[in-house]
DNA sequence: GTCCCTATACTCGGATAGCAAGTGTCCGAGTATAGGCGG
DNA sequence: CCGCCTATACTCGGACACTTGCTATCCGAGTATAGGGAC
């Protein structure tokens, strides 16, 4: 069970266009990439997905780039695995219960397998705990965890990139 | 993110191997895969998964066949998941925060990545939920939600393959 | 009748193809800018 | 000098190959059984 690789660039992303004020000119995927060392095509591939869900804004031709699309609080790392990965179960039941040569009429199958509710029930919890956490609480946790080095590089570089 | 198939395959099996007695000889996986309606090669190579893990107890030559290994009440979802699907965690953290032009040298980046942390998190939250639920709960489960008639027809095949 | 031996049939186990989804890439549609031209 | 027009450069968006890992399959190694033969 693998989650996407793009969950992570996009996770970055967001906590970054967290710290790009809203009237600034959108940053481009190519500067996002450059950032993030990742590579420029598959991450805007990435970035269809979180503009598709509503979590970036994008800003068509030149001087175009993503926002947020809403407030950073508003998003939580849930929104954008599903955003990017999809919201299709990890266990998908196939009804073994109702193949086989011990299998009864179809209508005797309408509560879920207890199989498939307990798979779903922990992925419940899963998805709970990623709702839990906001791109501000991934915001806040940088400024406080990061070198200062770091974050002072990243801030001469966003603001060389939003002057542009 | 998707579970391997064969997850599913595998709990059903074990659920089934819980009823037969440690001293019946072991069933095979054509009949398991009879039984369940499922490929019996590609079964086969689950069962082996399960044996690997210490979950299944398997009997070579003629009259062989496979049993749990340990009580039902000692395995668990979890155990199963890991066996069949593997250990390594869904999400894969590449440290993006190291690379891009705002990196600074290594040996600034001892502690994880706080967006890793929030995915690992639940990530344990998910394997917490499986890990509590063991085959003995599926099993009494399936004996009070399931069609007696299944329960029966399942009896009387499990006791022909015993038997053979 | 009893014991032993051999051939057989059935089992698991690992090595081997096929396929689908995710990964990575590219080119076209659209827009703000900058420069040149006319008034 | 000011306003307009056009060409340009840069952006996103969707369509197109490739690779990795999962799915599915097959054949070989090993063992208990069943039958036949010798004593």
């Amino acid at each position: 069970m693998r989650l996407s690789e793009g969950v992570e660039a996009a996770v970055h992303v967001c906590s970054v266009l967290a710290f790009v004020p809203d009237d600034a000119p959108g940053v481009p995927v190519a500067a996002l990439a450059e950032f993030h060392g990742v590579g420029p095509a598959y991450l805007a591939k990435t970035m269809q997905a979180l503009v598709r869900a509503g979590i970036c804004r994008s800003e068509p031709g030149r001087r175009g780039g993503f926002h947020l699309a809403r407030s950073a609080a508003d998003i939580t790392l849930l929104d954008i695995v599903v955003a990017v990965d999809g919201e299709e179960t990890a266990f998908r039941c196939t009804e073994i219960r109702q193949r086989g040569p011990a299998a009864v009429e179809p209508e005797c199958y309408r509560a879920p397998c207890g199989i498939a509710r307990a798979f779903w029930s922990a992925e419940d919890a899963y998805r709970r705990s990623l709702a839990a956490v906001s791109i501000v609480d991934i915001g806040e946790e940088l400024l406080t965890s990061v070198d200062p080095r770091q974050l002072e590089k990243g801030a001469e570089w966003l603001a060389a990139v939003v002057i542009r």
